[in-house]
RNA sequence: GGAGGGGUACUCAAGCGGUCAACGAGGGCAGACUGUAAAUCUGCUGGCUAUGCCUACGUAGGUUCGAAUCCUACCCCCUCCA
């Protein structure tokens, strides 16, 4: 048997940060058991980046495994061979085994910046539901009822308002429940957006005779706009492998009032500490030195505090004292009759996308050729001439002309 | 199976024979202001060998001097009836 407080520190910091913890009071007694707990979080082999807003349940695993607990990264492998059978959703491709296998070993290189690796399984649902068939298939999903499944809001507000729900749709929460059966889960995290399905894993697992999991819920991360989630395909995001300076310079953007949400979501700091930071700003203190905090923190956890102090210091002569940036990409590109048009430099140099956009950037007067703002598009570079080309705020290149 | 409505740029949404690279809104990008914050103001938001040319309004044809706009076929979506 366990201690009692022991189980009580658990559950406090368990329950930090957490959405919802279903049902109420079960974490507690999955904890009373004094066994090691089966955890498990799903993730989609699709997108093999992962993000801060990945990271918000990843440290939840991390707090599990620092207390002993059995913590399973399961990549949702099976969906992903299969692709979106509507051919709707082009953010689903399928995918063939190699490169699943590819995005595992990325996601598994990236999650364990936080998890320790000796201590997570890694596993692949597809092991399980492959091997279903369709007489398997059949039998779970005769363990559910089409009336359960339109509690989902998002299929009753289809189904009200005269929108498609393909039968797919209704089985794939079934599939991702198998996997809670397969696994014993005894408790399965995910981002709030997930509830339905854990609650289906639960239902499912009763079905077996199993005593249901707990569902732990965590809010989404807002991205960078701090209106929608953060995902790579909004392009909101801030990647665990950018560069510190990158990591550092976005984390600096986000608004005033994301970044408190990023202290609760993102930061290892005590409650306390980030209430106090939050009355500082009340009495005066400028939010922007708060956010170093923020950004020093994370950067810190994802390179080192050595990075992470560089980044601040090239963040402050960037952006405050307008210097160059110390470090920018050096390009070569050869030029045509011994010169090279600027429209077509800057994009070879990859600054713009196409040689229209140079220049619409240049009328905007967003084009500066050696801290020089360039007015004229026709302008036309010598070859052996090497200059840095600013186009906004963040884009540099030093191209040399060959 | 029958009847009707609809598919326009990143999204929503006008346009219904020329003045349409396509109104407007949102989003995005850039400039000013700042703390690379927010708010605000301004401009831009298909491509190119660039004051011209090319490609675009579900797909393929057709009518016309000229089509996103008219006609035909096909594909897809929605609504109602069965």
């Amino acid at each position: 048997m366990m201690d009692m407080t022991i189980i009580k520190e658990q559950l406090a910091e368990l329950s930090r940060g957490a959405d919802e913890i279903l049902p109420d009071g079960g974490l507690e007694d999955k904890l009373k058991l004094g066994r090691k707990l089966n955890v498990y979080v799903g993730f989609d082999p699709t997108a093999p980046d992962l993000h801060l807003g990945h990271t918000v349940v990843i440290n939840k695993m991390r707090q599990f495994q620092d207390f002993g607990h059995n913590v399973v990264f399961l990549i949702g492998d099976f969906t992903g061979l299969i692709g979106d059978p509507s051919g709707r959703n082009v953010t689903r491709p399928p995918l063939t085994r190699d490169e699943i296998d590819a995005n595992a070993n990325t996601y598994k290189e990236q999650a364990f910046k936080i998890l320790d690796p000796d201590k997570t399984v890694v596993d692949f649902n597809s092991r399980w539901l492959m091997e279903l068939g369709s007489p398997g298939l059949i039998k779970l999903a005769a363990r559910y009822t089409v009336a359960r499944m339109l509690e989902r809001d998002d299929f009753a507000k289809r189904l009200a308002t005269g929108q498609p729900i393909a039968i797919h749709e209704l089985l794939y929460p079934l599939a991702q429940a198998y996997d809670a059966v397969t696994l014993k889960a005894d408790v399965q995290m995910g981002g709030t957006d997930q509830k339905f399905n854990l609650l289906v894993g639960r239902h499912i697992q009763q079905s077996f005779d199993m005593e249901p999991q707990i569902a732990l819920t965590v809010p989404l991360l807002e991205g960078l706009d701090g209106e929608q989630k953060m995902s790579k395909s909004y392009g909101n995001y801030i990647g665990i492998t950018e560069p510190a300076n990158e990591m550092f310079g976005k984390l600096m953007s986000i608004s005033d009032e994301l970044m408190w949400r990023y202290f609760e979501l993102l930061s290892f700091r005590p409650l306390e500490d980030i209430a106090s930071l939050q009355q500082e700003v009340v009495d005066g203190k400028n939010p922007r030195d708060v956010k170093y905090e923020l950004a020093i923190e994370i950067t810190t956890r994802f390179h080192n505090q050595s990075l992470a102090k560089l980044a601040k210091e090239e963040f402050i002569s960037r952006f405050q004292q307008g210097a160059m940036p110390e470090h920018m990409r050096d390009i070569s590109i050869s030029s045509k009759n011994g010169e090279l048009g600027i429209l077509n430099l800057l994009k070879e140099a990859g600054l713009v996308t196409s040689n229209s956009e140079a220049a619409r950037m240049i009328e905007a007067g967003a084009v500066k050729l050696d801290g020089e703002r360039v007015l004229e598009r026709g302008l036309h570079l010598k070859k052996g001439t090497t200059h840095v080309y600013q186009v906004g705020k963040r884009k540099f290149a030093r191209v040399t002309l060959k």
